[in-house]
DNA sequence: CAGGTTTTATTTGGATCTTATATTTAGGTC
DNA sequence: GACCTAAATATAAGATCCAAATAAAACCTG
């Protein structure tokens, strides 16, 4: 049972096995009966198969005569479920100013979560690492667990991440965020574009094959999800929109700001505007360089002129960037996620309103996430949770403690 | 054995001979001993499972003492091989204008290959459908075989399809082109989108995990591969290219002409301009109506100034696609294929000086398909191999005959 | 040509696992 | 308390795989 070289006999028990804890996954207690309608074995394999879970430490048997079901009859069954203390995950989301991160069981129920900023540039890479680590062991104390209860981490960074984890060693930004947490944190460690994970998240909450998720506060990231796949790419970069001001300005070198994302667009154009702009606009009293993204919203409720100008550019770019999701990847639902998706409903409504009608084919949806600032978050939670229920039987749970 | 619900004891033998068909899949004849280094298993599992197989009729033993290895001592192996008679596969390009058919055999030969003109219009899509199982009939008379060895066949259209292999209800010509061949043709049907199976043709010949492929005669499609994988999107839209035009026209309303080829765009262009065009032009010569794309890649050749311009407005065009896909997929190279491949160099050469060298991150290479005018039915082929490859005992061999 | 060597096929026994069937068990019901 | 029920257990049988021993078939050697 060493995971490693499975015997060919070995292999079908794996399987059953895997198959069982998945079950156990979902449901709260279970008697071998249900198991067995779920996975399709005897009576007799899915006993045997459960008091190997259990001598693994992945089931318990419930013992408590408790609340049996209404109308029992027959011998009592025996019950399992999945025993608590198998371990937890970790989701981490080490953004560039601030670490984020949640521990939750198994089953997906958040048990400690813990928030912090940090100055990245001060820390380098080395610091990064170390700041996650207290706090992710501080959350487990929250929790009520240790390093040895994790089973696996998953950490969102705003880079590129191929497929093993790493960033393009082009950009010293790209270094400097995905800072080598997979050395340093418990369990097994992914790592993950955070706007892929956002994506995730989305996806959890609202199964749909074919989306995109655009992580679009300071910087611009879109997660694509296509045929119920995350889109990643040989380097990672699948997912970034540098073309938008490639094609509209009809040439083809990139301009600089292509990765600003909408918070930073409305921050950067009020800036720019409210020197130019000849009416009156609310944001004039603000020092040009105070004025923030959330200053902008804030007039644009108010009905500020400028500000709703600012919307409207923005509405026009997700418009643009919508059709081009919908039409190349046919793109059902595009959601707007990080902590700007609170206030970016205006901004979606204007964009629907730029949509083509009448072209034919059906438009994609434009929504705000319901997660805020903590898709990331909640997505590196997603992608733990499914990573264990493809292999569970690849982890070992955390041992029984006498 | 019928495959259906393989009680769990027996999913270990599945496993096992998939394991082992695969391999003789690969190998023209072969060993127990040689099996049981690609497969890990013990010599008496692997005599074991070829006995299943024989009986199958999937393998036959050889038995002609024949050409033994060279330095051959001790007992002689027993070799077994791939039983030709166990069926074969059929592609099927089923275009707009032709239907080109080939039958290969299950490690991909090609057998015997056929093709067509019709006027599908004319036919509608019973006309299409009975044209192709006639073309089907012959193809497979050439190759020695019948109906009855055709374990499966793949169908491409120039329409989106989904995953049931069904087009989209709003387009009349896409439901003429997607005729419905899944009811009336041999051994288990799929059909997919015919640029799609010009990708899974160019991914086959060149792995990349990311390619796109563009099939641009006189429609335009491209067939997307990220990570390894095609995309198809839920409506089977992924690929499509309307954003080009709607893009770089800084508004949202597709526009007339905007699924046209590289082929068409030439014939159209080169009849507008050559009216309006000031300087001397061969294709002046060619009465207006009967200018083709192959007279202007021709002109162009001979140093034509209006032709060298067309060129040039598909190189941009080409560009454009090539960053977008770039950018946003991090596609890494980019196919032309389709019968107007043959000729596309020069716009390619165009192209690629478009490309911004400075960006920072890779670009793609542009490339022109070796397939020519069968890009796509060679992929039909592939993705034929493809499904038995995966799958292998989901197919019934044809019984032996006796 | 007898015998040795080498490589493989075949046989045998043991272990594991699944299935099917029969038996036992723990409760409820009349 | 007899009876019923549904589930757990026990038992037997079949299938599969592996490991080791045995047998076979070729070549090589002297």
């Amino acid at each position: 049972m060493d995971g490693t070289t499975a015997s060919s006999t070995q292999l079908l028990r794996q399987i059953n096995s895997g198959a069982l804890l998945r079950f156990a996954l979902e449901e709260q207690v279970f008697t071998a009966g249900e198991a067995m309608g779920a996975t399709g074995l005897t009576r007799a394999t899915v006993l045997g198969v459960c008091d190997g879970l259990v001598d693994a430490g992945w089931l318990e048997e419930v013992t408590d005569g408790g609340e049996a079901g209404p109308a029992l009859k027959g011998r009592p069954a025996r019950r399992y479920r999945l025993r608590e203390a198998a371990g937890v995950v970790v989701g981490l989301d080490a953004g560039e100013g601030h670490l984020t991160t949640i521990v939750a069981d198994l089953r997906g129920r958040e048990l400690a979560k813990r928030r912090q900023s940090i100055d990245s540039h001060a820390l380098g890479r080395a610091g990064r690492v170390a700041g996650a680590q207290e706090l992710i062991r501080q959350a487990l104390a929250d929790a009520g667990c240790d390093a040895a209860d994790v089973l696996l981490t998953v950490v969102g960074v705003p880079a590129p991440v191929d497929a093993d984890g790493r960033s393009p060693g082009a950009g010293e930004f790209w270094q400097l965020m995905n800072s080598g947490f997979d050395q340093h944190l418990d369990g097994a460690v992914t790592i993950e574009n955070d706007a892929n994970l956002a994506a995730i998240a989305e996806h959890a909450q609202e199964p749909s094959a074919n989306v995109a998720t655009l992580l679009s506060g300071e910087r611009f990231g879109a997660g694509l999800i296509v045929d119920g796949r995350l889109l990643r790419g040989r380097r990672g970069g699948a997912g970034e929109m540098r073309f938008l001001d490639i094609l509209s300005d009809s040439k083809l070198e990139p301009e600089e700001g292509t990765s600003d994302g909408f918070g930073a667009l409305a921050r950067k154009w009020a800036r720019t505007l409210v020197r130019s702009y000849g009416g009156d606009t609310s944001l004039r009293r603000i020092p040009d360089e105070d004025i923030t993204a959330e200053d902008v919203f804030q007039s644009a409720r108010e009905g500020d002129p400028l500000a709703l100008d600012i919307i409207a550019r923005l509405g026009a770019r997700l418009a643009r960037i919508a059709v081009v999701l919908s039409s190349l990847l046919d793109i059902e639902r595009v959601v707007i996620a990080g902590g700007i998706s609170r206030a970016i409903e205006p901004v979606l409504e204007r964009a629907r309103t730029l949509l083509p009608a009448d072209s034919g084919l059906p438009l994609p949806d434009l929504v705000a996430s319901t997660f805020g600032a903590e898709a990331v978050v909640h997505g590196a939670i997603e992608s733990a949770l499914t990573q264990f229920r493809r292999e569970p039987m690849a982890f070992l749970p955390r041992a029984i403690r006498r």
